[in-house]
DNA sequence: TATATACCTGACCGTTCGGTCAGCTCAAAG
DNA sequence: CTTTGAGCTGACCGAACGGTCAGGTATATA
């Protein structure tokens, strides 16, 4: 995941150590001083750039979040230029699946934040979840206008076809989170929904 | 999710008590005088009890694990009894959403530290693995034994079948996780995978 | 009645935690 | 040449951490 260069040296290399160390054991099990030693600078230091613990871990959300937003913003809607709704659908699948596969030690830190009730950036769960649900109405609209040409079924539902969709791809996420070495099976998955979509004229 | 009744009363109260804790803040975000003073009991009794703090939890994970296994062993089997194999996935799939919906706490601590890098029960990480294939393999006996009585087309591969399914029950599971409030949207799924089970003769 | 053992506690241990502070360096502005 | 302020550090703080220990109580066996 890239980081903007636009700030000081140390204070990006704090920042990676503790994206590096929150992802793998969240955030209380992570201390400040391994942060430090991870970036090779004071503990002092790592206070200086950020006032708490939380407000670091945070930033490292927010971080995350925004390379999430600005996907949707501008690199994906020029990728899906030009093509009809069901090859968007499809390529959206394609996008998301190779998006976490890349990242996955992110989404993992995302996720168990997410899951946690620690009350640790509380305030940035609504975000996420906007944008998740910004994901589920993309989905809706392709639907909706891919039937209204009748490349699908006049009986699909289209929120019910997009809240489907949505399931097996958070399914992938989930499985690519917890195995390594389910690449196939993976494979297998999206290859079944592809064949669904393109067999429901 | 209940727990046995064959220890002493007070180490019933300490692993209730740790459960709910770690439930919701992980392994490393509950202390020991936390999980003390939720069971009413002074620390060198849980101390007396658990040898550590991460025999504790595992003693927690166990506890769940043991939850899952029992359901696959016994309880299923029997509601499965006499139900063509195209109904045995069905029953499957609501019997699998009704109980991480009972569940939903400890779900989360076990997806929680089933993701965590801490270290912690590393030994039985394994174990929750061989379930959950153990799971897709029935998944995939149900559909081969299904085409093969021609309850689904002679196309229809077992083995992405079951990924497939499976996949949008990991889709479930996370959504119920992430969202308290996505009950339609979560029935729609699940009928849309009856459905598409129904169609898929 | 004596003894053993399971259960339970308050006080305590050394270590690490999140966080602070006085003071260092060093380049840029006056 | 001096001043200033951003960047940085080692030493330090009180609190909380995981864990221990000497000893109390209560029941059960001999």
């Amino acid at each position: 995941m890239s980081r903007s260069n636009d700030l000081p040296e140390a204070k990006a290399h704090i920042l990676e150590a503790a994206s590096a160390l929150f992802a793998g054991k969240g955030f209380s099990g992570v201390s400040m001083s391994q942060v430090a030693a991870q970036a090779d600078v004071s503990k002092a230091l790592v206070f200086w750039h950020f006032r708490s613990k939380e407000e670091l871990f945070k930033s490292v959300i927010v971080n995350v979040i925004a390379e999430f937003s600005s996907r949707y913003d501008s690199d994906i809607p020029k990728t899906l230029e030009g093509l009809s709704e069901k090859e968007q659908i499809v390529k959206l699948i394609d996008l998301y699946c190779d998006f976490i596969e890349q990242n996955r030690e992110f989404a993992k830190m995302v996720l168990n934040w997410f899951l946690s009730k620690d009350g640790v950036g509380d305030d940035l769960r609504q975000e996420l979840r906007t944008l998740y649900l910004r994901f589920r109405e993309i989905m809706i609209e392709l639907f909706r206008e891919g039937r209204r040409k009748e490349l699908f079924s006049q009986s699909l539902q289209p929120d019910a076809a997009a809240s489907f969709v949505t399931a097996i791809l958070d399914g992938i996420f989930l499985k690519v989170l917890l195995f390594d070495d389910l690449g196939n099976d993976l494979e297998t998955v999206k290859e079944f929904l592809k064949g669904f979509l393109r067999d429901s004229t």
